[in-house]
DNA sequence: CCACATTTGGTACAGCGATCCAAATTAGTG
DNA sequence: CACTAATTTGGATCGCTGTACCAAATGTGG
């Protein structure tokens, strides 16, 4: 119908997956989930959406590549020096996947997401075999270490996905104000709350003021650690 | 410009609210977060948006209800019987969670948008003051109640997330199929992979075909339970 | 130079959430 | 009972989305 006019010329430099993909990060983390748009994809690499879906194909397919590209950069780090303890590996990769939410806030769903849906993919089996593969290690009996392998990954992804902060409003409390306005205005609104109702709520909110988030998140594998060595 | 055509008679009985959080609860659970659309929702119930927003705010808005809808009656949940320890509360209150999700998949990424953007709702605080409210009890001393509650909720919501299934397709795997076929199929895929890259998940996929969520499920709160007794 | 496969930019479409508003209903007041 | 004000409803409309599709532009091998 309508006489195309067949005008623009082409880029000189040929789009790159690649090239998708870390735009994509990119506007994922500073902007959330939704402001990954097509539109707005194409527009910042100045083309149009069919090159898109040529590389990288649909939206979902380009969150759950973006997510296995961010993933699995952290999961391949290694202890710095010499001789690590298996507590010493798994420490250093939670750590690093507790960085990467935190900056990458949109992993938070997205990771769940992809665990549930994709068990063979490249996520959800990368974590496993890195943290699976320490609990023989620590002195686990082989007969438990898949329940060894699930506590510990249960745990660290739970952690690290409730860690991830602000993507959006945080409905009510100051919006884009940084870590310690956050935790101050939570606790605040914490301390409302009716202490007959919330008595363990009105008990912490002192510390929950004063608390490390990775410290607080060690802490807790620590914890796992110990308990894992009692496993039968 | 359009002559309005003023004939429609209104409805007998007057929508509620908890008519239209109980059909978007039902809707999520068969079709999952993208079933729930407004105009669905509107046929579904005989009535236009405007009845919608009235009564319920933005589709965000009605799923952050439905999930607390959900969530607060989990947490109701009370151990049987007379004497119950602060371990059979919290396992109680845990596989109440567990089954929760279970039965409402959508929960899984909803949860953590919850509790990553909204600190002060009835979920984050319900969730934390049910289970904070025993580590007391556990022998946990005061200073450590946030630490040791903090490890609990993590680990508990982090495996009721990841135990969710089947929302969409699961890419590849077995689509429609119950519990057992999944975990069938994903064993099988499993073994697939490169014994060399992936030692660990070959040593583990006998016991991943066998093994039983809920079981695996309260392993792991023994496990920190276990661990928490040790904290100073 | 040509034929063919690859890669691109853009248009079109169906569907979405949300806003808005006039009409329909109910509740309140005398 | 009448009349008004407040509540509640249904639907039209808007701007935006993901993506299927296509013709043109580019790269490639003979």
């Amino acid at each position: 119908m309508t006489t195309r006019a067949r005008r623009p010329q082409r880029r000189n430099q040929v789009l790159s997956r690649e090239q998708i993909i870390d735009t994509a990060v990119e506007m994922l983390d500073a902007g959330g989930e939704s402001a990954l748009t097509i539109r707005a994809l194409t527009e910042r690499l100045s083309t149009g959406s069919g090159a898109i879906y040529y590389h990288v194909g649909t939206r979902d397919e380009l969150l759950d590549t973006a997510t296995e590209t961010v993933i699995g950069a952290a999961l391949a780090t290694r202890p710095a020096g010499t001789a690590a303890t298996p507590g010493d590996e798994i420490r250093v990769v939670a750590l690093a996947l507790f960085d990467a939410i935190a900056a990458h806030q949109w992993l938070a769903t997205r990771l769940s997401l992809q665990i549930i849906r994709n068990p063979v993919g490249p996520v959800t089996v990368g974590i496993f075999e890195r943290i699976g593969g320490q609990v023989g290690a620590l002195g686990v009996p082989r007969a438990s270490w898949f329940d060894a392998a699930s506590t510990l990954v249960h745990y660290i992804l739970g952690a690290v996905s409730q860690n991830a902060r602000i993507e959006g409003d945080t409905s009510g409390i100051d919006p884009s104000g940084d870590r310690d306005e956050f935790f101050d205005a939570a606790s605040t609104a914490w301390q409302g709350l009716d202490p007959e109702a919330y008595p363990f709520m009105h008990a912490i909110v002192g510390q929950m003021r004063e608390h490390d988030d990775r410290e607080q998140f060690l802490t807790g594998i620590a914890v796992i650690l110990d308990g894992l060595t009692h496993l039968c």
